[in-house]
DNA sequence: CAGTATCCTTTACGATACTG
DNA sequence: CAGTATCGTAAAGGATACTG
C-alpha cells in the first residue's frame, strides 16, 4: 500500500490527502482543467466546451478550484466584462497527472462498456 | 486539447469517456481500488481500511466497479461466509493511473491547504 | 458577459435493523 | 461475515429569473 491514509482521521476531519481528492475527483473538476489545457478560457468558453453543466454550478465549481489554488480568475474591465480563467502552475501540474488517466478512459471505454454489457446480462438471468 | 470530447454528446447520452471518468472520479472509488493494491481483501477488511465509509455504500461502490470490470468478487463458501474481492488486471492498469495523482496530493496537500487559507483570509476582508 | 438568487428535484449517504 | 431493506437527511445539481 502507498504510504498514505487511506482511512481519514477521527479527530480533525479529513486525511489532507483525501481533503484534495475530494475536491479533484468531483464531477466536473477534471473537465474543467482539461478546458483549461490550451490556455486561458472566458467563463462562456469553459461552459460551451463542457456543454452540460448548468451557469450556477460551473460557478461554484471554478471557485473552488480558484481556492484550492489550480486556476486564477482575472476580471478584465469593460462592457460587457470579460473574466478569464487559467491554469496556474500548480494547476498545470495536476493536469498533468489528470490526463494520463483520462487517455486511459479514451483507451479502454469499449472494455469497458463491454464489461457493463457482461454485467448487466448475467443478471438478468439470475 | 486532447482529441477527446469534453462535451457530452446529446443524441446518446454520455460521451464514453465521460462515463467512465464518472465511476472512476466517484468520492469512493479510487479509496477501494487504492484498498486492493496489495492483494484481495475481504469485504470487512475494505471497510475498516477506508474507516468512514457505511456497509451500504461500500457495497453499493463494490458492485459499480465489479460491473466495469475493475473488481472481481469471489464468494468462499463457508460459514460465516468469505467474500474476496481483487483487482482484475484491467483494475490493476487503471489504478496504475491513480496513484500518480495520489502521490501528487500527498507531495502537494501543503500547497493547497495554503492557498485555501490565502484564499478564505481575502474572502473575509472583502 | 458573468454572474447571483431562488426554488425544486435528484442523488448520495448514514444509521439502524434484519438475514442466510 | 457479508450483505439487504428501509428510512431520513444533506448535498449536488438543473431551471429560471434577475442584475451590474
Amino acid at each position: 500500500m502507498l504510504p498514505i491514509t487511506v482511512q481519514a482521521e477521527e479527530e480533525s476531519g479529513l486525511c489532507p490527502v483525501r481533503a484534495i481528492l475530494v475536491t479533484v475527483t468531483g464531477k466536473w473538476s477534471s473537465l474543467i482543467l482539461l478546458a483549461l489545457e490550451d490556455g486561458p478560457q472566458r467563463f462562456s468558453a469553459i461552459k460551451r466546451l463542457i456543454g452540460d453543466i448548468s451557469q450556477r454550478v460551473l460557478t461554484e465549481n471554478l471557485r473552488a478550484l480558484e481556492r484550492d489554488g489550480y486556476v486564477r480568475r482575472e476580471v478584465v474591465p469593460g462592457s460587457p466584462i470579460e473574466v478569464r480563467y487559467q491554469l496556474t502552475p500548480m494547476g498545470g501540474d495536476l493536469l498533468s497527472r489528470i490526463i494520463p488517466l483520462v487517455t486511459w478512459a479514451t483507451n479502454h471505454h469499449a472494455a469497458v462498456q463491454a464489461a457493463r454489457n457482461r454485467y448487466d446480462a448475467d443478471e438478468r438471468v439470475s
